[in-house]
DNA sequence: TTGAAAGCGCTACCAC
DNA sequence: GTGGTAGCGCTTTCAA
């Protein structure tokens, strides 16, 4: 008949382990990478169908995180997700010392203080490889994201040993130092000559891949993909826009919120848990063959 | 020294008109709509700049509105901003009922009950029609958004009246039926005959405008912007894109989520305040002139 | 089965 | 000033 509960009276009321805020906080550093957008929306989605509310955080430096680690523990968020992209883990052990439920995304704790999700990107480079060499191409390169994290670096590995384990040579690297489709575009303004001599190129994200495309068709003449295949890596939703029908490596986003879940709740029903670090794998999708 | 209140017990002690809960939800329909994403990103971070936590609710169906709204009551929001791209603002009706401080975006209340922040799209049309017009152009198309909200209709209007007046005759309408990319994509391979025919069109949305320019210059080797000028409507961050470099009709962004946080500041300060509507000005965004 | 009371964390108020 | 107390809305517990 129209009546509302107090939620927040609830959770005063009850014994922390029973009843719960329900709020789950997604922290996310920069809304402008398309993949971390599109995660927070697939997240938020899985989170409100199992019954939890999303709360957003954009924390855009670094300083200002334990600040705001302090308040979600003022709303009794009762788990913290961080798509911690250009956020250093180490900033999240604030979330650990008021013992609140933590998940990232993005960037492995090497020390396993922290749970964390993460695509495999060692096998998302060695998938690139895979398919560029089933091509039958051998010119390969790849274009560098973000230094400063592990996971275009793990990208690169991967491809570069699969490589090296076929053709017995390395594939040329170039870096963009950065995800975003500008810096594709402009690396691809710059580095040219030699993408001409190339004819499969990795790049780190599909955003980075779509701005080296446009660079390519709009500015030098190439060809895409008859001149040079371009493999992106995330997948997401523009990727399949009909002007670039990207092919891509494909983060299993779904899963990846999926297992998010699957921590939280076995935190919560379990009190205390030793962290863990899952990788999913990634999938080859390819488009305009 | 590391305490932090519990801002729940706050709420609950405080003569409710004082102290607040600083909880603010934001509605979405339709993540999926570039604009609609790009709207929150910005909303959330206005209202992160006033101090004011964010939490999103995504409603899909229109049937679940009446819930959200109710769940939201329970965790003692201060206010709700609905950017209500695909529902209809009765929907809302609940709010005034729980009295929940309520502003929506995207769809003005024809009724006046509901405080509402709008683009002034009649303008918008008009600025894309003068524009299209200063070029010297006159064979002019509008490709339709959805047409159950008023945003679409009052563009075209806009867009016909300048015509008109300055042409005396009308420009040709198609309608996408939706303010997605690969509907501008399809609408423009269905209808290529009667766009071939055409020196401007003027899209509902950016989405819109990005594949119908990706069907000319990919599908049917219409020539952009030589052969065919196109105008977008919104100014999402993808239409900077080199790629795109879509010369279209800004909604103002910024703005709009300042007047979101003062209207709801006004109401929290002033209890009773009569529900107004305010229109702000879009402003033409020349790209590759 | 139903009802009354205590207590969750905090603020407001009123004595002192 | 400064402490002590009541009460916000709810759940849990214990008593009738």
């Amino acid at each position: 008949m129209g009546y509302q509960p107090n939620f927040f009276a609830r959770t005063l009321s009850t014994p922390a382990q029973k009843q719960r805020s329900n709020l789950v906080a997604i922290l996310v550093s920069d809304f402008s990478n398309p993949f971390q957008s599109y995660l927070f929306e697939v997240l938020s989605n899985t989170l409100q169908q199992h019954a939890k509310q999303p709360m957003l955080v954009n924390v855009k430096h670094e300083q200002d995180l334990d600040q705001a680690i302090m308040r979600l523990s003022g709303y009794q968020v009762d788990g913290v997700v961080a798509v911690a992209g250009s956020l250093a883990v180490e900033g999240f052990e604030q979330c650990l010392r008021l013992s609140l439920p933590l998940v990232t995304l993005g960037r492995a704790d090497e020390r396993g203080i922290i749970s964390s999700v993460q695509t495999d990107n060692y096998q998302a480079g060695r998938l690139a490889a895979e398919h560029l060499l089933s091509l039958g191409l051998s010119k390969l390169g790849f274009v560098a994201g973000r230094n400063d994290g592990s996971a275009s670096n793990e990208r690169l590995l991967g491809f570069q040993h699969l490589i090296t384990e076929r053709l017995g040579e390395q594939a040329l690297v170039l870096y963009a130092n950065s995800y975003g489709y500008s810096a594709g575009f402009e690396l691809a303004v710059r580095a040219i000559e030699a993408i001409r001599n190339l004819e499969g190129l990795f790049c780190a994200s599909d955003a980075l891949a779509m701005g080296v495309m446009d660079s390519c068709r709009n500015v030098s003449g190439i060809r895409v993909p008859e001149q040079l295949r371009i493999v992106g890596c995330d997948d997401v939703p523009q990727a399949a826009w009909q002007g670039y029908q990207l092919t891509t490596i494909a983060q299993p986003v779904g899963e990846i919120a999926d297992t998010v879940m699957l921590k939280l709740n076995q935190i919560w029903q379990n009190q205390e848990l030793a962290p863990t670090l899952t990788r999913l794998s990634p999938k080859l999708k390819v488009r305009r063959t």
